[in-house]
DNA sequence: GCGACAG
DNA sequence: ATCTTGTCGC
């Protein structure tokens, strides 16, 4: 499921796109909402390429609580090419999950979904690999396009792509730029609107993705110091 | 050929 | 992805 080929990559991309997975629907409960993300070494800039140093990071939080949390230190799998993510995130991306030591309910990931060349991007795939709904989160859409919702917390507006709607431009926060919203695997465009709206409260960002970015660059601070440390020590 | 281009 | 300086507001 994670290929080290674009081609084979792309391969993977088609059959997802026409997948029918069953539609999740969140508990009454608030849900234990879950966010992977991968940051790579400071100062690295463009496509970069398989083998680079990648921390990645986990959490799953009810409401305000932390339920788990993981980091790994990793490799990139690929260079970064849009359309592209999983060749370099996923198998990072995966790891980190499968590392949590309480299973989330639905996973928030910053990438696309429906909104992609294929109609398969890593939102959808990530769900897929690790069966667990999802939710995408970018600060922009990848090839949809859509007008901004008004200004105020709630407020959403389509983003389409070839006349499908494939997310939404979603205000968390007055006053501050909309986030595209993707639902992903087994998530309505509703749900996922709902999980966004429930997660993120204080700022912009959903908490659970805020949380395991904080960790990830924890993680690399970490090895960072570790580096100084040896060079110190010899 | 040129620009656009999730992270 | 990563960097950056400055500005505004609690």
């Amino acid at each position: 499921m994670w290929p080290a080929s674009r081609n084979e990559l792309i391969e993977i991309q088609r059959a997802l796109a026409g997948a029918t997975p069953d539609p999740w629907w969140p508990p009454r409960d608030p849900p234990a909402i879950g966010a992977a993300v991968v940051v790579f070494a400071r100062g690295q800039t463009g496509p970069g390429a398989r083998g680079d140093p990648a921390w990645s990071a986990a959490a799953v939080l009810r409401r305000r609580q932390v339920l788990a949390e993981a980091m790994l230190a990793g490799a990139a799998a690929g260079p970064y090419a849009p359309g592209l993510l999983a060749l370099r995130e996923g198998p990072c991306l995966e790891s980190c999950l499968r590392a949590l030591a309480v299973a989330p309910d639905v996973v928030l990931v910053d990438a696309t979904a429906r909104d992609h060349p294929r109609r398969a991007g890593l939102a959808l795939q990530l769900g897929a690999v690790a069966d667990v709904p999802t939710v995408g989160v970018t600060h922009r859409p990848l090839l949809a396009r859509g007008e901004w919702p008004d200004d105020e917390r709630g407020a959403w507006s389509p983003l389409v792509l070839a006349g499908e709607r494939v997310g939404v431009w979603l205000r968390t926060r007055r006053g501050a730029r909309p986030l595209a919203v993707h639902p992903g695997w087994r998530t309505t465009l509703e749900v996922a609107i709902d999980i966004v709206l429930m997660a993120a409260r204080a700022h912009r960002t959903p908490e659970p993705l805020r949380h395991a970015r904080r960790l990830a660059r924890v993680a690399r601070a970490d090895a960072a110091r570790t580096v100084a440390r040896r060079a110190c020590d010899e």
